[in-house]
RNA sequence: UGAGUAUCCUAGACAAUCGCUCCCGGCCAAGUACGGCGCAGGGGGAGGAACUUCCGGACUCCACAGGGCAGUGCGCCGUUCGAAAGGACGGAAGGACGGGGCCAUAUCCCCGUUCGAUGGAAAGUGCAACAGAAAGCAAACCGCCCGCAAGGGUAAGGGUGAAAGGGUGCGGUAAGAGCGCACCGCAUGUACGGCAACGUACAUGGCACGGUAAACCCCGCAUGGAGCAAGGCCAAGCCGGUCCACAGGAGCCCGCCUUCGUGACCAAGUAGGCCGCUUAGAGAAAUGAUUGUUACAACGCAAGUUGACAGAAUCCGGGGUAUUGGAUACUUUAUAA
RNA sequence: UCCGGGAUGGUGUAAUGGUAACACGAAUGUCUCUGGAACAUUAAUUCUAGGUUCGAAUCCUAGUCCCGGAA
């Protein structure tokens, strides 16, 4: 069964929740994208998500946009990471954002980066890269 | 053909797959409740400006004997829509521009277009740089006149200024002056027209009354303050309280004692949740992604590419601003015939 | 969402309705063997557009942008 649903509880929603990511966790940059990632208390949970716009990015239209394209990467990738992770994911400008694949590539470059990819997946990077 | 103004309409369509949110009644499902990346079905899911936060209201809380002052806002007239703000139509006075007229000039008259927060300067106070003699109960720098001079008279002329204490002409005079007269302007009164703002005519006066109130102010009218992050309800933990319980630990003067602890209960209320909240109605905040067919427009030889401004957060009414395509009416520039 | 405040040289600040001022910085020049210092000069659509006024950075109206507060 794929379980490529975006529901609730896959998402951050308190203030409480923000601040641990955020002021506890590590932090990457890649293409336009930062990312904080931050272990969840209870490690055999979903992997939870939130995007942070400000608005110097742009009007609410262009905020919007952003916010539902990496939303929508998340979704797709959401079942190549691992468990009991929090992610926050802010945007440094929309023109880098602009279709769902530029936003999926930079999403997949900081997971590697910060190591978040499911073992199998890992291995058959690895083979190939070999 | 381009530009602009006003009014009205529009804001691509259909289908498939994946996904989000709210509602409905079912199932998992059991006595109740909690709960779900739950299951399947049905239905709803951004705008004309949702933008701005410039006005007004509903609603909520706070304050409030009665009256007044202060403060703040508004300000031509009539009709009309409206809860109000505001709008629509018509009119009046005024400003600007253009054209014309009086022999000519004026702060004069007429016509057209257009603008507009348009009560009062005859209650009082203030302000007016520089220039200029003088900037407001007038005044004499140059000039003119009288005079030997001292001094006096004089606002016609010069020059300054945004503005110089009615304009033109004639008379008058030592020179001049509303000093007198005619016309115009102004003021007062009367009559007439008009619902009114106001206008017209006549008489009288003889210039008194310069500008500025989007300066203070005066007059008239209106007006409590804050805002859904308003406000209300439930309510862990910590702290606090109890004439409750234990016969749990410690103390001694051995008690209906003190103190600590545990539990129970109570008040207030933090985290948090719920209501307020909606036939879109969320709560880090949904309305999205991909693909196909197709309509219109622009660009391009073609394949093809691109698709205005912009995203609800308590609700409603208006103003303003941004903007795609079109329709109607009007104005206007240039070119061609 | 609801409120409040602001915008003046490159930067930070002044300015009763009447010549846009000061400090630092920048550029150019003088001085010096060279540099510094010093001296002189230059650079402003007072956020934008209308209006009131003889005259607007200032007063009024509308807009643009920025900052702050309220759980």
């Amino acid at each position: 069964m794929l379980q490529n649903g975006l529901p609730r509880t896959c998402r951050l929603h308190t203030q409480k929740d923000f601040e641990r990511v955020i002021k506890g966790g590590r932090k990457l940059q890649a293409k336009g994208l930062v990312m904080w990632v931050c272990s969840n208390p209870s490690p055999l949970s979903n992997v939870r998500f939130a995007v942070v716009v400000s608005r110097k990015l742009g009007p609410a239209v262009v905020r919007n946009r952003t916010k539902r394209l990496l939303r929508e990467a998340f979704r797709r990738s959401r079942t190549e990471l691992k468990q009991g992770v929090d992610i926050i994911v802010r945007p440094q400008s929309s023109e880098k954002l602009l279709h769902v694949q530029a936003a999926q590539e930079a999403l997949m470059t900081l997971y590697g980066k910060a190591g978040l990819m499911c073992p199998s997946v890992v291995h058959k990077e690895e083979g190939t890269e070999e």
